[in-house]
DNA sequence: CCGTACTCCTGGCAGC
DNA sequence: TGCTGCCAGGAGTACG
């Protein structure tokens, strides 16, 4: 599934891609992929058409596009599965396409006679959307204002959010997926960063030292890092991909998905538990429970 | 303030 | 073989 690495790699796309077209169709074809707009598919066609893009900007898992003069931005998130395609016009649709975007023909393309390309929102399991929202002053969708800042974001606060960690009274992997506190840490990573960081995902944030904590911060940084170095070669085609099926996910791994495989640092093999409906993965020697927690 | 439980959804897969 | 049911996950919300 998408994460941050990925979105990244899409926003990069986008970029790319999609900063300064103009906007001449919209086609919502599943209401499900614009619940978030709460006036509805027909509203969102309507308003999105005649307005160009700017350069796609991102926080933690969201990413939007502001529309030039307007104050407002088309705010994406993934969920699950979403995929944020740029494909030739006349490529077949997809079976679970649900947004379509057109737009005005480019100058390369009124030069080449190519086909134009148009922006295709893909997914499956329909737990991502665009939505169109006002922006606060500091360009922010107002609806993500409550999203903290991602690690790998320059104006990240590394002291702040140690104090943070401090004063929370909650458990480390919760305030790793706490997007108030830190955006951006799926599963997959927070559980990456904690066997990093020989922390159980049930060691409570108080007893984290300032050099614990930022091990911690560093080992997060780390594994996105790689992620957005291996998914980040990828981007240079028409296609825009963000499958989640990067060669990272497949060979980089240490903790996520590997029960009963033998821990990268001791041979134990790694434990599953389930944890907040979903799964931790951790090693049960490098990663010792804390004493309260049986 | 904090934690828990629930919801949304689809397709892949295990088990019968 | 074809069913059933479980599981994966982010994020918002309601509630204790």
């Amino acid at each position: 599934m998408p994460e941050l690495p990925e979105v990244e790699v899409v926003r990069r796309g986008l970029e790319r891609w999609v900063a300064g077209r103009t906007v001449t169709e919209v086609e919502v074809l599943h209401p499900r992929a614009v619940r978030r707009h709460p006036a509805g598919g027909a509203d969102f066609a309507a308003r999105l058409k005649g307005q160009r893009f700017e350069v796609a900007r991102r926080r933690g898992k969201y990413l939007w596009l502001p529309l030039a003069e307007t104050g407002t931005s088309v705010l994406g998130h993934l969920g699950m599965s979403g995929q944020l395609l740029v494909q030739p016009e006349d490529a077949a649709d997809e079976k679970h396409l649900r947004i379509r975007i057109r737009f005005a023909a480019s100058d390369s393309d009124s030069v080449t006679g190519a086909v134009g390309t148009e922006l295709r929102f893909v997914d499956q399991r329909t737990f991502g959307g665009l939505s169109l929202h006002d922006q606060t002053p500091d360009g922010l969708p107002d609806v993500i204002g409550h999203i903290a800042r991602d690690p790998l974001d320059p104006e990240f606060d590394d002291a702040a959010f140690q104090s943070a960690l401090r004063l929370r009274r909650t458990t480390v992997k919760r305030a790793l997926l706490d997007q108030s506190l830190i955006s951006g840490v799926g599963n997959i990573y927070a559980d990456e960063a904690l066997w990093r960081s020989r922390l159980h995902y049930d060691r409570p944030t108080a007893t984290l030292t300032r050099p614990r904590s930022a091990e911690l911060l560093g080992h997060v940084r780390d594994v996105m890092n790689a992620a957005l170095d291996v998914g980040g070669t990828s981007f240079d085609s028409l296609y825009v991909n963000v499958n989640g099926e990067s060669g990272y996910f497949d060979r980089s791994l240490d903790a996520y998905g590997r029960e009963d495989e033998p821990c990268h640092r001791c041979g134990t093999p790694m434990r599953r538990r389930a944890w907040m409906n979903r799964s931790s993965y951790f090693c049960p020697r490098c990663q010792r429970p804390p004493r309260a927690s049986a």
